[in-house]
DNA sequence: TTAGTCGCTCTGTTTTTCTTAGCGGCTCTG
DNA sequence: CAGAGCCGCTAAGAAAAACAGAGCGACTAA
């Protein structure tokens, strides 16, 4: 009978959408970082501090698959791997930096762990 | 010599922080359905389709914890629990937003698994 | 020659997340 | 009153993800 259990809320699937891949530990990261410019494999193992080598090399290939980054190979000779955001990434930046101002207004007395 | 490697690109603290919390499973989702008001325990769960009772109830903890959610007890006699969002949590909904209008332009098309 | 960088992958361990089950308090039905 | 069901959890074990660390092929610089 409760009326607010008639209305069925649900999340919204476009919400459920975005955080299937940034939801996911580091994905938000990396975008962000690439948000100021392509960056080589090492780079951003350097930028996205924490993140293991094989994580860092899963998450690339996940993103690629959604579409948010390019990897592109300039065979040099010193073959140089460079990984890019698409327009998608590029997109999602303003939300990315929206999110870290209200990070710095509220969350910054947050001592984490 | 190379000078992109001597401009160090780390990851924005903010991003980093933003992240601790919407980088885990579920936790976007939750705040995102707590946007349009307070919800029990059970409502949230239906809303969040696909977690877990002990996922759930961690994730309150953590959110309450973070302070983005507060948990109040109204003990009726029957003791009903309601769960709604911060002045912190109300200032995640305008970006959580632009999330979903992002996510919609941009990832309508991924087949998610 | 030796050492070092780059871009990974493989192995095995630790952490996180998930599934399943159950519990006490309450209400609703017969 | 005896089930049966909903609410709000928690505990325990299994499955999945993330982790550290070693190693490797191609290359360069000393």
């Amino acid at each position: 009978m409760a009326a607010d259990d008639l209305q069925v809320h649900q999340c919204d699937a476009a919400i459920t959408l975005a955080f299937s891949i940034l939801g996911k530990r580091w994905n938000g990261m990396i975008v962000a970082v690439l948000g100021s410019g392509p960056l080589s494999f090492v780079a951003l193992r350097r930028a996205v501090t924490g993140i293991s080598d094989a994580v860092l090399s899963d998450r690339l290939s996940e993103l690629a698959d959604a579409g948010l980054v390019t990897r592109s190979v300039d065979p040099g000779p010193p073959v140089a791997v460079a990984y890019a955001l698409t327009a998608s990434g590029e997109e999602l930046q303003p939300v990315l930096q929206e999110l870290g101002r209200w990070a710095l207004e509220n969350m910054a007395h947050i001592a984490h762990r």
